[in-house]
DNA sequence: AACGTGACGGTTGAT
DNA sequence: TTATCAACCGTCACG
């Protein structure tokens, strides 16, 4: 049986007879059932053969855990040691209640006179910046939510004036600061300045955002309906899935240009083609890693996988 | 045989 | 809209 014509959309078959979908990664509870197999002992090489999945990547993956701790896909800053520990943003913070005004330069050299930081560990001048930036936001959206909490609480009728504890108002607080991604954060502060040298420093590049599966199917979902949102749809969207407006708009532009790039299928059926695996995959039998949503017999050309399985 | 790693082709959010 | 960048993915092949 030719199993590579059973593969419909980006399902691509590796050398030991494994699925696997280019450029995705590996399903969360593949993962988790690597790292799970090497705590009991199982040696990379078996859990490679085991699930199908080559010795590389169960490689990379390990090495990754154990630099990191987290077998979630997603950047390396997943894991890594910050730079600004607690105890120096404590310092930063301490400073700046001493002296307001101060610069990031001035706070780099108070924290290196006093031995909070050695050369060695020393947070950059965008470090610095960066931390103060997301201070004022903070700070910024906590004055906004007081002022909605007051604000509300008196055009309220007398029924419910009692709900507004501090605990409550905190709860609000944080949770407005972590349903806000960094883009928006980026956005709102567009106008700040937090310091003057932050405009000598080249501008960071937006942090990717990194929508759950659940959001991309939703958006795919949408996208089906009408690839073309107007902005009250795109307001729509956005306010049910908790993404900004504006990486909607770029959602959905990105989604379009990959449609008109390469319809899946042709791609499959094109690298499958120039694949040198292609006299190879033949000989497998149906991977174990298989599941229903991957086999696809009809001229659709999504290729989802249930909400969560990417996750 | 087992393993680490670089090259590669691919995905996708941002510019 | 299109092209490109950038960061990430898993596979493959080499040492």
């Amino acid at each position: 049986m030719d199993f590579s014509l059973s593969v419909a959309g980006p399902g691509r078959v590796n050398q030991l007879g494994g699925l696997y979908i280019n450029g995705k990664p590996l399903p969360k509870g593949i993962r988790e059932e690597i790292i799970e197999l090497a705590r009991l002992g199982v040696r990379p090489c078996d859990i490679s053969r085991r699930l199908k999945i080559t010795h590389g990547c169960i490689s990379k993956l390990l090495s990754k855990y154990q630099k990191t701790g987290s077998i979630n896909p997603g950047g390396a800053n997943v894991g890594r040691p910050r730079v600004i520990t607690p105890r120096i943003e404590q310092k930063i913070e301490q400073y700046r209640q001493e002296q307001p005004g101060i610069f990031s330069w001035e706070l780099r050299d108070r924290l290196l006179h006093e031995n909070v930081c050695s050369r060695n560990n020393l947070p950059s001048l965008s470090s610095i910046s960066r931390l103060i930036k997301h201070k004022m936001m903070a700070r910024a959206a906590s004055n906004r939510q007081e002022y909605k909490t007051i604000s509300e609480g008196n055009s309220r009728t007398s029924n419910n004036n009692s709900s507004h504890s501090i605990d409550e108002i905190l709860n609000h607080q944080v949770k407005e600061q972590a349903d806000k991604s960094p883009d928006d954060q980026d956005d709102a502060t567009e106008g700040d300045s937090a310091d003057k040298e932050c405009l000598l420093i080249r501008r960071q590049r937006r942090q990717r955002a990194k929508y759950t599966s659940r959001q991309l199917h939703d958006l795919e979902v949408e996208f089906e309906r009408n690839p073309y949102p107007n902005a009250w749809d795109r307001e729509t969207l956005a306010n049910k899935l908790g993404i900004h407006e504006t990486r909607i708009q770029v959602w959905f532009s990105n989604r379009r240009a990959k449609g008109r790039r390469k319809p899946y299928g042709d791609e499959a059926s094109q690298t499958q083609a120039t694949s040198p695996l292609v006299c190879t995959c033949h000989r497998y039998s149906a991977p174990q890693l298989l599941t229903p949503w991957m086999i696809e017999s009809g001229p659709s050309r999504l290729f989802l996988p249930p909400s969560g399985y990417w996750e």
